[in-house]
DNA sequence: CATGAATGAGCATTCATTCAT
DNA sequence: TATGAATGAATGCTCATTCAT
């Protein structure tokens, strides 16, 4: 029937809108001082309908950080879709910038994911949606990984593990973002946050290329 | 007189127990729902007593993050004492193992500075504290920095900005940290922790090392 | 028109379905405890659909309340068929067994009694529920007191006003229900239920057969 | 010292004003419509000093039927105390009187009681609470059953076990008393409630005096 | 009639901070 | 200086009731 379509079309726009909202309380506020009743306001919906969308505040901050994988995912994807097996490097390089270019466009999305990786919220999660993200993470883990394989295969990469290589990679500009960031952090290090970033990246990139050298002046 | 000096002993002694209260429940509960009566009974101290100390319950917090980053600088001071100058890389190593040893013996310390890397808290932040903490935080950076420096006039590295170098690596550890200090990523991950960071470090040592090769194929 | 006396069959039938659900719901989990929304789901209707048949979450109580003390009614009256007007011990007997089977069988509906017996909800009961309440209550009395009153006719009970005598024997039988109701006060008393029960009875009965011997020793 | 004493002075005076309020709150509005602010509100304490004082809204509550069944075991005893053991019947009746006026002078404590009985709240009683509420109701029913006791032992009452007696009187007088407090119920039964309750323990006592006839009629 | 989404007042409880002693 | 009782604003969540479709 239209009408059930319509129910589920309106359904799914009250929850996008509450979804915005929350997304812009959680940013403005962060997410232990943003209010329910904030959300509600904002999203222009009275208080007890917020519950009726989602479960708990926690759940809101679920569902936005699996929103924040899927387009995390979406862009990688497309940068990894543009570009040659032929060239990993520049793949992955692409893909370094889709992740730049999410966490500058969508600075509230890169928190929440900056968050969820630093552990805070994991209370209230139910398994399913700790699955949900889980896998969404992987996906985006796992583009990364096979784009660095390839790079093994054609001999572009002196590196032992892929995955291991990948997680290298996701760590470094990961702590990238986060330190540019951080104003305090940014002035410390004197450098424009792209030229930071690139420069990480690049650093990596090296290292992945570069043999092994003896380590044995280590320790 | 002895009666002041005796008064300012007193004075650091009952700041630094309820400073280690605060640590330990910071560390338990996370700073939000960690409560002052909390901090005030372990502390064997009465609640209004805290405010003699601190002005706030964020004050505790910067007072504790900056011991956090007296306790890294000492730690990096000691490492960077340990090596001779003539091996930087032999020193940034022992400076990298001087920095997940804190992440390991004193978790809670780095929770902190994650937590203030983050910009989780700033709100009530003085400014005063906040410059105590960027200069704490320089002293960090200036002495990875200058073995940077170090390495670069004995040309073992290849590299233009010594304090961005330092940065990145700064940044490349922490991320290998934050990314292990959770367990969704670290089973997603699939290394060990200590394999993981040291597969970071080296990465990032290796591109220290070589020649900025063609970036020709970046965008 | 077929169609109406249909439309009142639907009405009656849905109606009926409602209480039900309402009966369920009201004795798991107590009248305040009990939402609409549970009662809605159990019974297969919307949520607004109960206020078509119902003006408050009070008024389905009080239907409740009604039938219960209509079941009550019917249990009375056929104890009291049952038996010879010229055995009224015997007929109070089976009365008073009536009460109980009540309390046993359906004690959702006799929680419904006590409760409106002990004024718990008045506040939105209009006047004509009220009044229901009042005849059927009045019904079920009328019942016993007839029955006491043959019993003086023939001078097996030595009482003078037939009507506060049913009262008492109400009252006790009542108040032995609701002790052995509650696990803290059966336990106190340290007799079976029945035995409880049934002793109240007769020390009652035995009561209205004695002579009013001299109360001179009172106060 | 003495500012200790005045501190437990000022807490003892303090909890008696919060329950003071709360007995008026909960006797206005029913336990379940009363709000902690109101309680606050009439103790003239801040919403939060409540919960200086009492873990719960319930835990008021048990406190408060505790106080009440210490009013009760006071007044027993006291009526107990004031007659001779050669007249258990007496006895009896002042202990009736008794209970009567506890229902009379302070109908809030005895509304209290009932609700207790009635197993209205269960739910956050701790063990302990239980045990004392339990002890308490043990003490005030062992005072009838010593008097009842005496009276077997006197050949006054033609009864077996004591304690199920003063079981049944209990359990009358609190169905008489219960049946007063309803405006409903009392219209019905058309007695004045001093006269119903002096009539419904009149008939326990002759029931208890008089030999168990035959209840061959009986079933 | 039936639906069920929306409402928003209401509530128990917490906790950082103050201040009289 | 130390105490700890008092404060009261703030918050997440519930649920009876309404009303547009």
């Amino acid at each position: 029937m239209a009408t059930q379509e319509r129910r589920q079309l309106d359904r799914a726009r009250r929850t996008q809108e509450i979804l915005l909202a929350a997304r812009a309380s959680f940013a403005q506020h962060g997410f232990h001082h943003a209010t329910v009743d904030q959300v509600a306001q904002r999203a222009e919906v009275a208080k007890g309908t917020i519950y009726l969308y989602f479960e708990n505040k926690e759940a809101i901050l679920a569902e936005l950080t699996l929103c924040a994988l899927s387009d995390l995912v979406s862009r990688l994807t497309a940068a990894s879709d543009g570009h040659s097996l032929l060239n990993p490097e520049a793949k992955l390089r692409a893909m370094a910038q889709a992740y730049q270019s999410l966490a500058q466009e969508a600075p509230d999305y890169f928190r929440l994911l900056t968050a969820f990786d630093s552990g805070d919220f994991e209370r209230g999660l139910s398994p399913e949606r700790r699955e949900q993200l889980r896998a969404a993470s992987n996906r985006a883990l796992e583009l990364v990984t096979q784009t660095i394989s390839d790079g093994m295969a054609l001999g572009a990469f002196a590196i032992g593990d892929a995955r291991q290589a990948a997680g290298v990679i996701w760590a470094a500009l990961n702590g990238a973002l986060a330190l540019m960031a951080h104003p305090v952090r940014r002035e410390l290090i004197a450098t424009d946050a792209n030229l930071f970033y690139h420069a990480t990246l690049e650093n990596c990139l090296r290292g992945l290329a570069s043999p092994p050298h003896n380590e044995r002046s280590a320790t």
